[in-house]
DNA sequence: GTAACCGGTTACCTTTAGTTAACCGATAAA
DNA sequence: TTTATCGGTTAACTAAAGGTAACCGGTTAC
């Protein structure tokens, strides 16, 4: 049984990873992004690509989003060698891990349209 | 295996089901409240005492997250006949299906917390 | 009558998130 | 030399989220 400190910290240290979830995966276009990239999992999805087949989507969300995913170490970018240059953006391994709580908001989320009709 | 329009469908859906998650889970103090609400279940949680025990939520804001869980079946609201008057919230059976969301994140936030370190 | 408590509401402001449109350098094709 | 493509950046804007402080009606205790 935890004393009321340790039960304290236990649950600010919570609230900072629900935070944290927050920050890096809410928002707009974030996981509308890792879900794209994952459906094309095999294909070379360049800048120009992933903002053609991402509906609404501009070039500026697309590169500040692209970028705090890379800072975040959920996507890769690379530049491809071709004329002109085409940059490469990838899931990573670890982006994978951004799934499962997809799917429980996608779970949550298709759940609450049924309970409040 | 579905076809193009049906797989098109799905992913509309649940794209539309993170947009509500996110929308009715998400911002500053759903969360908060929720998890207060949940930890407190036995307890009488008027307005003033969750204004006193969740750190830093105004007045304005407490009433306008609380409608608002309201509205969506997560939250009770119940005029006490106390003098003076006092409100009493509680989370509903319907409410306790945030925590997997919850814990979703919670999970996802603590292991990044690692990951980027 | 005055002060205090409860459960808010209102108006005003600041910060953050997101949109729009113009522009940029490098490269290549016509 | 003009035009187009790629991968962005920049500036200027609007919209949404959240914070601050003053105020409100109803009630009770002094």
């Amino acid at each position: 049984m935890q004393n009321i400190e340790e039960q304290y910290v236990s649950c600010e240290r919570e609230l900072a990873a629900i935070r944290d979830s927050l920050e890096i995966l809410g928002g707009k276009w974030k996981l509308r992004i890792m879900r794209h990239l994952n459906n094309h999992i095999n294909e070379n999805n360049t800048f120009k690509k992933i903002q053609r087949e991402i509906d609404g989507i501009s070039a500026k969300m697309l590169s500040k989003e692209l970028q705090e995913l890379e800072i975040n170490l959920l996507v890769t970018r690379k530049v491809m060698d071709t004329r002109p240059v085409t940059v490469s953006y990838a899931i990573t391994q670890y982006g994978l891990s951004v799934f499962p709580v997809n799917e429980s908001l996608v779970k949550w989320g298709l759940n609450h349209r049924e309970q409040i009709k």
